[in-house]
DNA sequence: CCCATCAGCAACCTTTTGGTTGCAATTAAA
DNA sequence: TTTAATTGCAACCAAAAGGTTGCTGATGGG
C-alpha cells in the first residue's frame, strides 16, 4: 500500500506542480487578475492594453484553460473567457498544509529545546 | 501616480510569478515536502531515494534558494538546506486576495440578479 | 597519509516555453 | 453583398528549463 499511496501522492504532486506552473507567468497572472475582477471577456478585450500579440494572449489563455483556472464560452464570433476559482482554492489549501507541516516541526523543536 | 502604482504592481506580479514558477515542478515540490517536514538535509541526503542525479537535485535546490523558499548552510564538506516559510505564506495571501476578489464579484452579481 | 564522500563548475543536449508572422474561416455590421 | 472584426491554425524562431556526464576541489575518517 505504501507503494500505491506513494504513486497516488506523486500524481497529486504532478497535478499541483502543473497548476503552479500555470501561475508562473506574469502575463497569465494579469489575465487572472482581469478575469477574477469581473465578467468574462473576449480575447480581443484581454489583448487590448497589452503590448503583446493576440496570439500570445491566446496561448496563455489556453494554458490557463488547460489548468482549469479559466473556461471558454463561445459567443457568436468571439469566445469569452471566465474565471474558475476551484484550482486557486486547491493551491491555497496545498500551501496551507505545507505551512501547517512546518509549524508542527517548529513546535516539536521548541519542545526539544525546553526539555 | 496611476502609472507609478501600475509599475509597482507589475514588479510585485513579476515577483509572484517567479515564486509560482519555482513551485511549478514536481521534483521541487517533493524537495519542499522533505524540507518542510523536518530538519535541514544535505544534497546527498535529498538525492537519495530519487532516480535523478545529484546535479539535477542541486539545480532544483538552487532554484528554490533563488526564490527564498530554501536557504543553504555550509557545514563542513556538506551544505545543508533548510525550509523558509515566508514565500509560501506570501503566495497563500496572494491566492487569498484573488479568491476574495472573485467572491466580491459573485456578491455583486447576486445583487444584480435579485434587484 | 590515503581514500572515500560531498559538493561545485562547465559543457553539452533535448524538450518546452513564450512569442512572432501569415493565412484562412466565421460572424457581424453597413 | 461587401467589409470589418474576431478567432483559429500552422510554421517558425530564440531563449530558457531540465537533465546528464566528466572533471576538480575540499573535507572527514581510517
Amino acid at each position: 500500500m505504501s507503494r500505491l499511496s506513494a504513486e497516488a501522492g506523486s500524481a497529486k504532486r504532478r497535478h499541483h506542480a502543473a497548476l503552479f506552473a500555470a501561475l508562473g507567468d506574469e502575463t497569465r497572472l494579469s489575465l487572472i487578475a482581469a478575469l477574477a475582477a469581473g465578467e468574462p471577456r473576449s480575447i480581443a478585450q484581454l489583448t487590448g492594453g497589452s503590448r503583446m500579440t493576440r496570439q500570445a494572449i491566446t496561448k496563455h489563455l489556453r494554458v490557463l484553460e488547460g489548468a482549469g483556472i479559466v473556461h471558454r464560452t463561445p459567443a457568436g464570433r468571439e469566445s469569452r473567457f471566465g474565471f474558475d476559482p476551484a484550482p486557486v482554492n486547491e493551491l491555497q489549501e496545498y500551501l496551507s498544509r505545507v505551512s501547517e507541516q512546518w509549524d508542527q516541526v517548529l513546535a516539536r523543536l521548541k519542545v526539544l529545546v525546553e526539555s
